[in-house]
DNA sequence: GTATAAGTTGTCACAAATGATAATTAATAA
DNA sequence: TTATTAATTATCATTTGTGACAACTTATAC
């Protein structure tokens, strides 16, 4: 018998306007009135909707490391019949949209290197890297079953600790023989399973 | 005629201050009241010596990248005899002073992200960036002479991008047997050279 | 239409960061 | 000792970020 929430809405919109801010400013740049300019409403409603900054940043935290669970987990899905070694290739610099790349990894690794200042957010990422390796790792062993489980995490911290910092140089006009070796890269670990 | 100039010392250790509080604080949080305290001097001298705080971020991106350096370059140096598998993980992981790895590497990853505000960062950390491959690349050149320099070049690439990611984790509190493969995975890299 | 709960706006005070500059102190050479 | 140059301290105004709260508006149920 009142005026309908948009809280969840709200919450949704500021999480994203912050992501990108993140990703374009640094997470200690991105400001309350940044955020709020960004989702195209007032600070007071942000703090309304999403609380103070330390809320915000637990939040975002948590926003991104859940957009990247799912993205991973789709495109695994998605991926499962194609048993050749450009999978993996595909899945992690091919089929994604651009959005990911500009602005959720960026704002994961902000969050990464920063998460020594906010524990929750270093259990949230923990939490999402050791789910995205144990989950790569079960989908390696499944397609090598003669590898060992120990090879199979080893190729799968690989795989993504390249990914990682492949995209944290993405910053960087770097030559794109180099680009296109990292992709290459991914193949040969690959094929050390076999 | 006059007093002597302390312009150099002083200079050295604001670059030294401004590392530190990078890798605790982030870049955008590293103000120069922060730089100033760390160095035990006033915020005024931090200004008189360094400049604004432009110039300081272009000055740190130059110290940290010639710290890395040459500091690549000196166990480069003294492991070119040592021509066992061990050689690379030695250099990486294990020869190295702890503040390298607690200021130097994060101030670095974080100049990195930040690189894309900050022209003069993105030239400076891209040449180091490719100097580092470069390097890595000739000495994997010299030590496996059947391998090609492509395939030289991926591992290098490879290495560093693992050496790095694994660094950025370092504020995660991961599985120790993530840790460990880290390192295995920088040896099955190598092998594949063979 | 009226009460109710929620959205929305505006404004205040406080603290922190930066840039700029004047005033003072200290170390050298002649 | 004095002139010179640089270090050092102190203080200013301006801007920006944040938290708090009061006032107003809007959409629903009854």
């Amino acid at each position: 018998m009142a005026r309908p929430s948009l809280q969840a809405e709200r919450q949704q919109s500021i999480m994203a306007a912050f992501t990108r801010c993140i990703s374009k400013l640094g997470l200690e740049a991105a400001s309350l009135d940044e955020i709020a300019k960004e989702a195209g409403m007032q600070r007071s409603l942000v703090r309304h909707f999403a609380g103070n900054r330390e809320d915000l940043v637990n939040q975002v935290a948590d926003y991104v490391a859940s957009k990247f669970e799912n993205i991973w987990r789709q495109q695994e899905h998605s991926h499962r019949e194609d048993l050749t070694n450009e999978w993996l290739v595909d899945v992690l610099f091919s089929t994604k949209p651009e959005a990911v790349y500009r602005t959720m990894l960026p704002a994961f690794y902000a969050l990464l290197s920063a998460s020594h200042r906010y524990p929750t957010v270093s259990v949230r990422m923990t939490q999402c890297f050791e789910l995205y390796v144990a989950d790569l790792s079960l989908e390696l062993q499944r397609r090598h079953s003669q590898a060992s489980s120990d090879d199979c995490q080893q190729v799968a911290l690989g795989v993504i600790n390249i990914y990682f910092a492949w995209d944290s140089l993405r910053g960087l006009e770097l030559n794109p023989t180099l680009i296109r070796n990292n992709q290459q890269l991914i193949k040969r670990l690959l094929s050390s399973l076999k």
